[in-house]
DNA sequence: AAACTATGACTGACCAGTCAGTCATTGTCA
DNA sequence: TGACAATGACTGACTGGTCAGTCATAGTTT
């Protein structure tokens, strides 16, 4: 259990430096002389930290689970300074995983490297995936959304129509065109784009739930997975 | 935040009713000759009520937020009575789990038809799948795995041990049996049997999250996949 | 009557959310 | 520039409510 030593800021330093605030656990900082910054600053980049603590607890314990007196703690902030940017802890929760997808979203509108061959596209986009989503905390956000979905019904609403419904349209779109160069034979996998995406998914939930049994080669297993669709790779 | 009316549910037992129940209720009499069943049938009764309520909760709330005072109100019980049965709400859960797991053990243990083709033996299993598991309760408690897993350590282990490994494993069987018939030509489809089965774990969370947005044709979707594994199917 | 089972009021811990008070910062004036 | 005032970000003790788990009492069976 990570306890912060509750180090009550009683520093007995009335005119030292302005308070650190017990938040030494990430944040080494040293303020002072570095960046006092201006008060706008200093609040964003309190908002900064709580977001990031809130994120980690609410991954790790679920909504219900998270206490918001812990959120605190590990952002080295009081409680009632949450409530200075949140309304409450479920509109917080919810802010929290629409901000968390956004860098998924705006992946999703770049335009994809149209270079070499549909197979290409495609499994470059599922390395970036495995690289940067299944083996990081932005996996852990989606099994999150998994879990709360059902109680979250403008969470799943959300993911839906700003993730899912963008993501299997863009990979019906690149379907489509795969089959149109004849690099697919499988006409009616443009029906079900999910197909393409399944092993992705699966690779995320295993790496939370199994990884520490099995060890699974996300990669390896999507390669083998396009080789169905695209037809064994050449190894010339 | 939607509550569960919860309550309803206590339509009188098939068999003659006890049930004293607070206050008013006041017709203790009668009931013998009829059903009273002995004591350790009507204990196994009380038992399988406060199980499948509970299940019910979890299902809908998860392991945190799932009051007992209402499992208790929906299996027709006082909440005293569930200890009786269970040590407390952890171990409560985990039991939980195990017991609803065993059906699935028990198909994953039960031969395969080892009729027909390997499609054939894979496309039963997966029907079988999707009519009994994706479409139906056993569904959420995936769901409830995956949610719940990383706080449940031992619940995550013994769900990889019984289910997962075992399952992978038949696969992999049949997967081998079917290179060496000749009738799956991609070999190393055998290292990652999970993507044989991964269109059916999407099904089930799409089931749970985006049923309402979109609908989707699961087992329409596994008979595309296994297109792709198997090579088109003839339809003369 | 003794043994067993069920009940639900009760207890104590826990936690989301509040708010009166503090104090660093910023603004104003001489 | 230095002294003083105003501001509002921040704090954390506190409140009100919730809920897991207990147990004295009541009911049922043998």
């Amino acid at each position: 259990m990570s306890k912060i030593p509750s180090s009550t800021k009683i520093p007995a330093k009335p005119t030292g430096s302005r308070r650190v605030a017990g938040g030494a656990a990430a944040t080494p900082k040293t303020v002072a002389a570095t960046t006092p910054a201006n008060r706008a600053e200093r609040a964003a980049e309190r908002r900064a930290a709580i977001v990031e603590a809130a994120l980690d607890e609410f991954i790790a314990r679920g909504f219900t689970a998270t206490r918001l007196d812990d959120v605190a703690k590990r952002a080295g902030v009081a409680k009632g300074t949450i409530y200075l940017h949140f309304k409450d802890k479920e509109s917080m929760f919810e802010e929290l995983i629409r901000t968390a997808l956004v860098p998924m979203i705006n992946r999703l509108h770049a335009p994809p490297p149209s270079g070499g061959s549909v197979r290409d596209m495609v499994e470059g986009f599922a390395e970036n995936f495995i690289r940067e989503v299944a083996s990081t905390r932005r996996g852990d956000i989606v099994r999150l959304i998994v879990a709360e979905g059902p109680r979250f019904p403008a969470i799943a609403d959300f993911y839906y129509r700003e993730v899912v419904s963008r993501g299997l349209a863009g990979m019906r779109a690149l379907i489509e065109l795969g089959i149109a160069r004849g690099e697919i034979r499988h006409k009616s996998l443009a029906r079900f784009p999910q197909i393409m995406v399944a092993p992705a998914l699966i690779a995320v939930i295993w790496q939370s739930l199994f990884a520490r049994h099995a060890p699974l080669d996300a990669t390896e297993m999507f390669r083998v997975h396009l080789d169905l669709i695209f037809g064994e790779r050449r190894t010339t």
